[in-house]
DNA sequence: ACTTGATTTGAACCATCGTTCAAAAGGTAC
DNA sequence: GTACCTTTTGAACGATGGTTCAAATCAAGT
C-alpha cells in the first residue's frame, strides 16, 4: 500500500536520478495522458486509450491516480509549473521589461507547443471541480499576475504603454494560448519563431509609423 | 415526414416574418443548445439537458436534427455566418483598413460574447468529423482570409505594418476568441469596450514611443 | 366531425466510460 | 525458496448518454 500523496510531482522538472520507481511510472502515465489528451481532445479520450498508449490495462491507472479528474489536474499542474518557472525566469532576467516580456512570450509558445505535452489540458479548467479547480485557478492567477507585473514595471519605466494591465495580459495570453489550436509540428515555423514574431507584433503594434523603428534595443 | 434539408437556416439573420413553423422551432432548439453548451461546456451538456432547456423531451430533438453532431455543426455554422457577415460589413466600410480592422475586432468580441449564444461551440471544431468538419473549417478559412485581406490592404497602403499576414491574423484571432473564456456578462466592461481596448493595443502595440500618437485618425 | 400529416411523447436499447476489486504476477530481502 | 510488499491483470458493475421508435397528441383542411 504505497498511496502516493497528491503533493508529489516536484515543481522543478529537473530529473532526480533516484526518483522512486513509483514516481517515475506516475510521470510516464502523466506524459502519456497528456499526449492522448492532445491528440484526441480531452473528452474524446478515455481512460482505456490512455492506458493503451502505455500498453497497460485500465485498472492499473487507478493504482496511481484516484480518478480521471486527478489525472487531468496533475497534467494541468505540471504544465502550469512550467509556465511559473518561465515567469520567474523572465522576471529574474537582467534586462528591461520589454525584453522580459519577449522572453516570456517566446517561452510560453515553446512550452505549450513543443515541450510540455499536457498543454492542451491547460486550456480546459472547466473540466475540473472543487479543490482541484481552485488550486489550478490560483496557480493560473499567479502566472497572470507575473505578466501584469512585467507590464506595469514597463509602464512605470516609460518603456511600455499599458492602459489596463489586466486587459493587456488577457490579450497577450489569448494570442499565445490559441497557438495550440493551430500549431503543427511539421509546419514551416518553429514555436520559437512564432513566439518571436508574436513578440514583435505585440510590442510594435500593427500601425505603421513615419519613422519605422524596427527595434529600439540592440 | 418533413425532413428539413441541411441547407436551411439562411445566412442573413434577419427574421423573415413568414418562416415555416418548423424552421422557427429549429432555431429555437439551436439557440437553446447554444445556451446550454455555453453554460455547461460542450461535452458536459447532454441532449436531455438541451431538451430540458426548452421543456421538451429528448426524442423530439431527433425530429429536427439527425444527431448531436449535426446540432453542434449547425450552432457553429450559425456563429460563423455572423462573423462572415461582420467581415463583409468591415470590408464594405468606406474607411481605411485600420478602421476596418477595428470594426471587425469590436464586432467579433461583441458577437462572440453578447450576441451569438453559440459562440463557445465555435471554439471546438475538433468535436466535428467528416463533411461537417470540412464545411466549418472552410467557412472559418474564408473568415480568416477576410482578415488577411484587410491587413494586406493596409500594408499596401502603408497604413499597417504586417510582416506575415497569416501569423498576424492568428495572433489577433487568438486574443479575440480567448475572450469567451473569461468574459463575464456582469463584469465591469462591456464586450464593445473590451473590443475597442483590444483594437487600441493591437494597432498601437505596447512599446512606448517618444511621440505618443494615441490615435491617428479623428 | 373526420382525415391526414406534422409534432411530441415516453420508454426503452445499446454502447461507452469511469470505476472497483479480487486474484495473479513481479521483485526483493531474508 | 519463501514470505512480503508492490504492481499488474482481467473482468465485471453501474451510470450516463446518444439514439430509436411505436404510439399518442396536435393542427389544419375539407
Amino acid at each position: 500500500m504505497v498511496q502516493i500523496k497528491s503533493s508529489d510531482l516536484p515543481d522543478p522538472s529537473g530529473d532526480r536520478p533516484e526518483e522512486s520507481r513509483s514516481l517515475r511510472r506516475k510521470r510516464e502515465i502523466l506524459d502519456a495522458a497528456s499526449r492522448v489528451f492532445r491528440q484526441r481532445g480531452l473528452h474524446a479520450s478515455g481512460m482505456r486509450e490512455i492506458a493503451g498508449e502505455l500498453g497497460m490495462h485500465v485498472g492499473n491507472l487507478y493504482y496511481y491516480f484516484r480518478n480521471k479528474e486527478e489525472l487531468l489536474a496533475f497534467c494541468q499542474e505540471d504544465s502550469l509549473s512550467g509556465l511559473l518557472n518561465l515567469a520567474r525566469e523572465a522576471l529574474a532576467l537582467d534586462a528591461p521589461p520589454d525584453r522580459q516580456l519577449r522572453h516570456l512570450i517566446v517561452g510560453h509558445v515553446v512550452l505549450l507547443n513543443e515541450e510540455t505535452p499536457g498543454s492542451l489540458a491547460h486550456l480546459e479548467v472547466e473540466a475540473l471541480t472543487g479543490e482541484w479547480r481552485e488550486k489550478i485557478m490560483a496557480k493560473r492567477e499567479t502566472y497572470e499576475a507575473s505578466i501584469r507585473q512585467i507590464l506595469e514595471a514597463g509602464a512605470r519605466q516609460g518603456l511600455l504603454q499599458v492602459d489596463d494591465a489586466r486587459l493587456a495580459a488577457m490579450a497577450i495570453l489569448g494570442s499565445l494560448n490559441w497557438t495550440v489550436k493551430w500549431f503543427r509540428r511539421d509546419g514551416d515555423m518553429s514555436a520559437s519563431e512564432i513566439g518571436n514574431a508574436f513578440a514583435d507584433q505585440i510590442l510594435s503594434g500593427l500601425s505603421a509609423r513615419e519613422a519605422n523603428l524596427r527595434r529600439q534595443s540592440s
